[in-house]
DNA sequence: GTCTATATCAAGATAGAC
DNA sequence: GTCTATCTTGATATAGAC
């Protein structure tokens, strides 16, 4: 049983580096091992002397991506008076920012061995607490806002449909009972805009 | 402007049958147009003469796949005392059960001028009206039930998660507000299995 | 409607020299 | 740490004969 990942070497990261701007650039088809060994200005073949295959290299970059979306919902919280309306236009942010890069990160089994302790654990922590504690809600507002992302990044919602009030309606049926929309001027939840 | 989908010949729909089989068997990797032709029994190059390419292929089989979920709508909600919840099952045991096919038709932007009339809007407006008219709750719903099905099948959530119980929470919290959960023996929704 | 033959391209990966 | 050279595989697609 492989109990943690393998260091990289600098090298390495630096071809996940590599990796990750074209992966973001040019989608998951522009990430090819010849693409980004072209882009440190090296040949392919080179890059199995620092990274196994690229396997290792989609790992890396996973890791990556989550890394940063937890960064980010742990600064989304602080000194938030709705906290789950915060994490959700953080992570919808994230993202729309980092498309292909989001659509790697999750569309397939976590290698859980592989990733730093608490990646996975404490953006979960974050999210249900600010779904009062239900673990139940929390994985549904998880699932909520995957969707959403996901429809929008597939271009899938209807040129009419209204984005920020199904996001609205989402987030007000999942956060915690005791805790309504914080009483601000109207009466209903603020927009979903990062600002 | 293409106005409607061109109608396939009874061959091209005999292949665009065997591609199905292939793809929920193999996944997208498998679908490949030399292993369709294998499946017939005929040579790649011969498929050209009934499709113009692997993209039309790709494009029936999403269309099959979108109008055999809206079939499920339609039939989940007939004397259902609880809509939503019967659209949820009825989703999610769709999904499941076909989740190659799943994922191809609702990863990439819809092509609306080739598919059939209907097969988008009718799902939507029975979901609609599941949520009490509200089409920005539908639109939740939809979001919410996509992230559920796509985190399962990606293997997402942890071992120990209780995937019909964030179904129920996520539910409870889209249903319109005039009619709760029916009142049965139990104060909270049923279970989410398709039985 | 299917065939053979082929063009074209690109991918991941390895061996071994320097 | 990078190189050249190469292997192996597999993909979409076209031309033209039968």
């Amino acid at each position: 049983m492989a109990v943690s990942a393998d260091p990289l070497t600098p090298r390495a990261r630096e071809i996940v580096a590599a990796g990750r701007v074209l992966l973001e650039r040019d989608g998951p088809a522009g990430l090819s091992m010849r693409a980004v060994a072209a882009e440190l200005g090296i040949r392919a073949a080179s890059l199995y002397k620092h990274l196994p295959n690229k396997d290792a290299l989609e790992t890396a970059l996973v890791a990556a991506g989550l890394t940063e979306i937890g960064e980010c919902f742990e600064e989304a919280v602080v000194g938030s008076a709705d906290p789950l309306r915060s994490l959700a236009v953080a992570y919808r942010q994230w993202a729309l920012e980092h498309p292909h890069l989001y659509r790697l990160s999750t569309d397939r089994p976590l290698e859980r061995d592989r990733l730093a302790p608490g990646v996975e654990e404490r953006p979960a922590a974050v999210l249900v607490a600010a779904c009062g504690g239900d673990e139940h809600a929390a994985r549904a507002a998880f699932a909520f806002a995957h969707g959403m992302v996901m429809l929008e990044l597939a271009g899938r919602f209807p040129p009419h449909a209204d984005i920020h009030a199904a996001w609205r309606r989402g987030i007000d049926g999942l956060r915690p009972p005791a805790s309504p929309p914080p009483a601000s001027a109207g009466t209903r939840s603020p927009d979903l805009s990062p600002r």
